[in-house]
DNA sequence: TACCCGATTTACT
DNA sequence: GTAAATCGGGTAT
């Protein structure tokens, strides 16, 4: 069953975790997400939508369940399943996918990649492998687009901790991964605290 | 129009 | 562990 409005319709921190498990589909491509990061509004200094709307992070201000694909460092994308209600902006960053489908494809795109805990085990390295660009932006997560994301079927064990790579906001524990998941972007600083 | 810098990845010491 | 690659968005001038 794959998402729908009504089923990203909170905000972006109550979103992230259930999109543990979930699987993320662009074309023959797929990957189950074992990592995310929440990023909420105005009172969310590390997010994009902090200073209000720009034509950036517009789509972030839209209906839920579309795809916020932005550059980052002038060189890699990162994908974001936009959530909450329409009017309040609202995203979670997905930061790792374990690959399930498609991997012949995804090699070339990570030439890089040695392994396959590589592959996907960061924003940027998802989107590459999963073929994901800029043109993906603002597109709907609608069964019969070009990307699709699957609900969970159940909920796996669960670590949280502080998001990565921001300055801001940094007290805020909105990064969620599947517990001792091989695939994530970084290991938990400290023992990992579990939940659900 | 100028300047700063980032929700990163990779290579190298 | 540190630093380079690389560039458009956002804010200031």
């Amino acid at each position: 069953m794959t998402v729908d409005s009504q089923w990203l319709a909170g905000p972006a921190s109550v979103v992230a975790p259930r999109l543990l498990g979930a699987t993320i589909r662009c074309g023959e491509r797929s990957g189950l997400i074992v990592e995310v990061e929440a990023y909420e509004g105005s009172d969310d200094g590390a997010s994009h939508a902090a200073r209000g709307r720009t034509p950036r992070n517009e789509v972030m201000f839209g209906p839920a369940g579309h795809l916020y694909v932005y550059r980052i460092y002038g060189m890699h994308w990162c994908a974001n399943v936009v959530c909450g209600p329409e009017g309040q902006p609202g995203a979670v960053l997905i930061r790792a996918v374990e690959p399930l489908t498609g991997v012949e494809h995804m090699w070339p795109d990570r030439p890089k990649a040695k392994r396959l805990t590589d592959l996907c085990s960061g924003p940027g390295k998802l989107c590459a492998a999963l073929a994901i660009s800029g043109d993906h932006d603002g597109v709907e997560l609608l069964s019969g687009g070009p990307v699709t994301i699957d609900k969970p079927t159940s909920m796996p064990p669960m670590a949280v901790g502080p998001r990565i790579g921001i300055t801001k906001a940094t007290e805020r524990l909105w990064r969620f991964a599947v517990a001792d998941n091989p695939h994530v972007s970084r290991p938990w600083p400290t023992g990992p605290q579990r939940e659900g």
